[in-house]
Order: structure tokens, then C-alpha cells, then sequence
DNA sequence: TCAATAATGTGTTATTATGACGCAATGTAC
DNA sequence: GTACATTGCGTCATAATAACACATTATTGA
């Protein structure tokens, strides 16, 4: 894989990478998609390069379908990251041995790599977490209980999440996070797990209901044990317009 | 200039290039700072390229106090843009002739650049258009009389200030526009500029003062054919707070 | 069987924020 | 001194928000 890349990588931007970080939602957790290889004792998100003949989006929907199947989601550049000792010391010549990776052509992998953050939303539910080959780990990981990563992944994945807070004050982001059918206290959840704080059950309904995009289903959820909540469903087509027009209008 | 950078292009981060959206604001209006390089026929944003001993927010520190002679001052990174043939056709051999490059190392610059997106808020009043060199023109232009921009340009401007609009819910943001001292009506008239829409002057006052962040002055403006109105200053402690927090809550 | 439990669904009230105005005060120009 | 343009301050109706009360419903277990 890496040694395709690097044995070709005059077919590559040069310096520059995607990386992805992928959240899911699931047992009331804030899940984010890791990867871990086999050599390695670090975690990273997952990444790649960036094809010379790709726009960056686009490879950025590569990295994403490769490792979880799914394509059509959200996903949203966020940040760019280039400190110049981020990648300091990651690749060694050690580790190009080992690689099988010749000196010269490795001299394109040990410069310093700029990294473009992306961030996506996936249903959990639809998601099989992907290795890419024999010697990776795909796992969901708990946003609260991240081991330590590789680089700068530590900072990436914040700012990622910090981006995500402020957007959802100015766009719906159920959608993409949460199976077709689903209940208002699910969503409540997914809420208050993003923001790490607990929210008013009454006042939530009522402002989750006045913004116009949910659809209530003439079903209940079934198996709990309590009284059974309601399910309801994006009108998607309302969804739509309040992610283009935007949620608050401050000025 | 540019023959230096390609001739010791080992020297800079290659394929990745800052250009700068640089605000200001004057007359009651919104000003873009543009370049127009001689030969050219279109002007284009402030940029420049990576070294690679530099971070990338330093080097756009770089090319914004190149332009303006100021640092200090707001500069964020907004979004990157990477687009297949966004420079396409960009350069061409002629040029490359023109500027006396060698072909071998001309083709580092004819390959696609990514660029990374800064915009910066300046106050218009101490900054003077700094040319960098004897063949190129600096001016500031209203950014509702911009003219056709080079490559993407047009682009990534629309996208600082839909930036900039979007921020302006969430920041305080007259410090780094206006001068010291300044009249309410004055920081109306940049909102409504940014906005691109009024607003009623007696709502915003109370909207503006109940933020915290002004201090009224003992003065008035002088010089005005009607009532003088009163000047203000921010408190940049507070200021710096809020800066800090946010401004709506939201959730 | 039926009360206890743990949730959900709906409603109320006080407070605060917002939008749309009215009107007096002030400095300049003629 | 009066007309003019603009500022400063205030009012009122309406909407949004925060805090809270109570009834409803499905399950569980004595």
C-alpha cells in the first residue's frame, strides 16, 4: 500500500495528506473511527494522499469509502494542519527498511507533511469498520476514552470536534448520524453527547419541533422498559433547506 | 522574486501555496487589498509560498505583513482549496521564458497547487499598500467593485467573507477593523456593510452595548453636519473574553 | 393482580431577547 | 433663528428561553 504510493509517488501531491476524522453514534457514545497497525502502538485516524489527478474533496471521499463502505455523507473539510515538525521523526529510515522502501524514493515520504482535516457523520448502524489490509485495526472508539495517536491527530481530532459544536448551532446534523427511524430522546442524546451537557427534555422537544424538519411516525418504539417513545423521521426535504439557509440568524 | 523561489523551490513546501484575503474598512465601505502584477490583466489575492522550515501559520503571517507592513493583527485559516485544474494553464512555457526559468525547474510550478485560505481583518487607516516589487500594483478595492481574479480567486473571496459573515455571530470583530476610537453609528454602518443589510439603529445599540464590550468616552467626533455623536472604544479585556467564549450559545 | 418504577408527552409561568416604532436633543447650514 | 440630518433614549407587543409540574404509559415484581 504505502510502498505503491511511495514507489509512484511522482502520481501523488507531493507533502500533503487527508485526514478523516469519522464520528458514529452509538450506546449514547460519541464514537470515532481509529486505526491502528500492526507495528505500530499508536492509534491514528484514518488518512491517505491526495492523487495528483483528484480534486482534495475528492480524495477525501476515497479515504472515507475505503474504510467504511458508505459514500453519499456528510463530510466536511474543517481545517488545515502544517506545523513544521508535525510529522518530525513519524517515518525512519528503519521503518523504510521495513518497508522495503528505497532511500531515494523515501526522501518523498520523510518531508514535512501538511495535513487537510476533514470530519464526517456516518450512521453508525451502517458502517463495517474496514481494515485496508491483514496488518490494520478499524475499530469505533468512544470520543471520551481516545488513547493516545500518532502526529498531531490529538489536536486534529479537537479542533474537529470543536468544529462540530459550533455547527450545530447552525445546521441540523441528525441526519447523518442517526438511523431513518428515531426517537426524541435519541436525538436529545446525540445532542448532549456532542456538547457534553445535559439538556431540558421539555424545552428540547419544543425547540427541536419549531425548527420544522421532523416527521412524527405513527409508531412507538418497542422493548423498553418504560413507557414507549414515538418515532419520528427527517423531512428531508425541509432537512435540506435549513442546512442551506442556516439555523440561527444572530444579526 | 518568483524565479528565486522556483530556483530554490527545494527550499519551499511543494504544491501548497497561502493566499490571504485581506479586509479592511473605509468610507462605508468593505475593502479587499488586491495585487496586480504588469504584465497581467487580472488582479489577484496576496499570496505566497511555504518554506519549509516555517509553519504555515507563519507564513501567512509572512505574506500578510509583506502586503501591509502591520502583523498582530486577526488572521485565521478559513478552508483550503484544492481543486484538480485550479491553476491549470496558469503558468505556461512563455512565462516561464519570459521570467527566465529553466524548463527542468519551471515544471514545480506548473503542477496543481493547493492553496490555503487566511483571511485577515486590518484597520484600513494604518496600513499603507505595500508593492513587493517595481512591476506590481497594490490597491484596495471594494469588494462590491471586484473585478475579474485570477484562477479560483473569486472563489476563495466569496468564501472568506461568507466566513467573515457567518463569525460575525460569533465573535466580536470592529477591534481589528476600526480605529481606536470610533462612533456607534460608525460600528453600524460595518455590520451593515459585511451584512450586506440594515439594521435598525436603536436595536443594534442595545444589542451591541449589552455584549460588554464598549466603553463610552467623554468626546464627541467633531467635524459632523448634525449632532456629534459620541465616540467609544473597546475594552479589550472584556473583548477578548467573549473573543474567547463565543457570542450565542445556541444549544 | 396491581402498585412501584422509570421513563415519555404535554402544559404553565416568569424572564429575557427581539423587532418595530416615537420623540426629544444637538450641531451645522443658510 | 429655523430647517435639516442624525443621534440618544425610551416604549410596547411579540417571540424565545429557562425552569418547573403533572399526567400518561409500558414494564416489573411482590
Amino acid at each position: 500500500m504505502l510502498k505503491d504510493i511511495v514507489d509512484n509517488n511522482e502520481n501523488y501531491q507531493p507533502g500533503l495528506s487527508i485526514d478523516c476524522v469519522i464520528f458514529g453514534f452509538h450506546d449514547n457514545q460519541l464514537k470515532v473511527l481509529l486505526i491502528k497497525v500492526e507495528r505500530a502502538n499508536k492509534w491514528s485516524l484514518p488518512g491517505g494522499f491526495i492523487p495528483v489527478d483528484q480534486d482534495i474533496d475528492t480524495a477525501a471521499i476515497t479515504v472515507l469509502s475505503s474504510r467504511t463502505g458508505v459514500d453519499g455523507v456528510f463530510l466536511r473539510q474543517f481545517a488545515t494542519f502544517g506545523k513544521v515538525n508535525r510529522n518530525h521523526q513519524h517515518f525512519d529510515k528503519k521503518i523504510l527498511e521495513y518497508l522495503q522502501i528505497e532511500e531515494e524514493k523515501g526522501k518523498w515520504l520523510l518531508r514535512r507533511f501538511v495535513t487537510i482535516g476533514y470530519y464526517a457523520l456516518v450512521d453508525f448502524s451502517k458502517i463495517l469498520p474496514n481494515p485496508s489490509g491483514r496488518h490494520e485495526i478499524v475499530e469505533w472508539i468512544d470520543h471520551k476514552e481516545v488513547p493516545e495517536l500518532i502526529l498531531d491527530h490529538r489536536e486534529i481530532l479537537d479542533k474537529a470536534l470543536a468544529t462540530l459544536r459550533i455547527e450545530l448551532n447552525l445546521m441540523p446534523i441528525g441526519y447523518n448520524l442517526l438511523p431513518e427511524k428515531f426517537t426524541i430522546p435519541e436525538l436529545q442524546k446525540l445532542y448532549e453527547t456532542i456538547l457534553d451537557k445535559k439538556l431540558d427534555r421539555r424545552n428540547f422537544l419544543r425547540k427541536i419541533t419549531n425548527i420544522g424538519i421532523l416527521t412524527k411516525l405513527d409508531e412507538k418504539k418497542s422493548n423498553v422498559a418504560h413507557k414507549a417513545p414515538n418515532l419520528y423521521s427527517f423531512d428531508k426535504e425541509k432537512y435540506d433547506e435549513v442546512l442551506k439557509n442556516g439555523l440561527n440568524q444572530g444579526w
